[in-house]
DNA sequence: AAAAGCAACGTTATAACATTACGTTTGCGT
DNA sequence: ACGCAAACGTAATGTTATAACGTTGCTTTT
């Protein structure tokens, strides 16, 4: 794991070249839950909290002891499951499948599935949407008949940072 | 689970209309392991068979289970792991990540990517090939500097059948 | 043919991820 | 305050995947 700057995060979003803090997405998500009558609770905040400072995709157990952390008292992985699934289903957060992982959403007040690109080097994810990408599977849908209905993309790669670190590494190898 | 027709599989790819007989896939990736200098071992070929006789994506230890009863006598997780570790790696097989099951590949002579329609009631899942979809992530890749991959491309739904069969129940209720 | 080397496979144990079942607490409308 | 439902706590268990190490069988070398 290659350390990464930290918050705030940039959006390579192209609607969106703002950056987001941590802070400032987790009150979206209690405005929204406000305005669509839902309960965001301490623990789904908290749990959110933590998706966004961290700076890798977090699995279930890294969360289950972060937590345990934060508040001082051992939590069970269905307290912790039960938020995931709370804030995946309201567009807070997503799992990455290929990685059995989770990470926060960035622009949770559009309901739209999302690309990720995932570091097989340092682990970090990039988030990233595109008409495009739901046109195309939706045509192709259409094809076979099929109804869509959740869409996962994740590409594995190697990011930036990641491959240049990589170079410099077999120059000084020399 | 709905039953499905059994094999032979319609290809839905744009660039074949053709059927694929289990045996005849088998024959062909023996064929490209020959090509290749690799080893097309009898616990692989059982592995891919057992796929390609299987009409739905197959957890690993459900393999097993299929295997174990195939050969009459008990395998660990590992022999059947690393079986599907080699598919996977020559395009003979794929998994789908938001199932944590493999299924067979209709097309490793191409080395492509695949997109995947998952029916979320009968769990057939139907393998596409696009190389529009290989363009926009390429494209999406380059902007932010990612090496791409490996790629997976999951869209969970509904099927034609079993979304008629959804209708046929309901008209039956009423 | 004996020995060394290597890839594939067998076996045991355990790690990592996820859910079931059930009891308790909390917030909210009446 | 009471009843209800949603959210949470807790223990146990189920499911998926890998680590570690030994064995087999084939090939290459001598």
């Amino acid at each position: 794991m290659t350390a990464l700057p930290t918050h705030p995060r940039p959006c390579i979003d192209t609607n969106c070249h703002g950056e987001h803090e941590p802070a400032e997405r987790v009150a979206l998500a209690a405005s929204l839950c406000d305005a669509r009558g839902l309960h965001f609770t301490k623990l789904r905040r908290q749990i959110l909290e933590l998706l966004w400072e961290t700076n890798h995709p977090m699995g279930a157990y890294e969360l289950i002891d972060a937590l345990t952390l934060k508040i001082s008292r051992p939590v069970g992985p269905p307290t912790v499951y039960r938020a995931l699934e709370f804030l995946m289903s309201e567009g807070f957060a997503s799992k990455i499948e290929s990685l059995n992982a989770f990470v926060p959403c960035v622009h949770p007040e559009r309901r739209n599935d999302c690309l990720f690109f995932i570091c097989n080097i340092c682990g970090a994810s990039t988030e990233l949407e595109d008409q495009r990408f739901e046109q195309l599977i939706s045509e192709k849908a259409e094809q076979i008949g099929f109804r869509a209905a959740r869409r996962v993309i994740e590409v594995g790669g190697t990011c930036t940072q990641c491959a240049d670190a990589d170079i410099l590494q077999s120059l000084r190898e020399r």
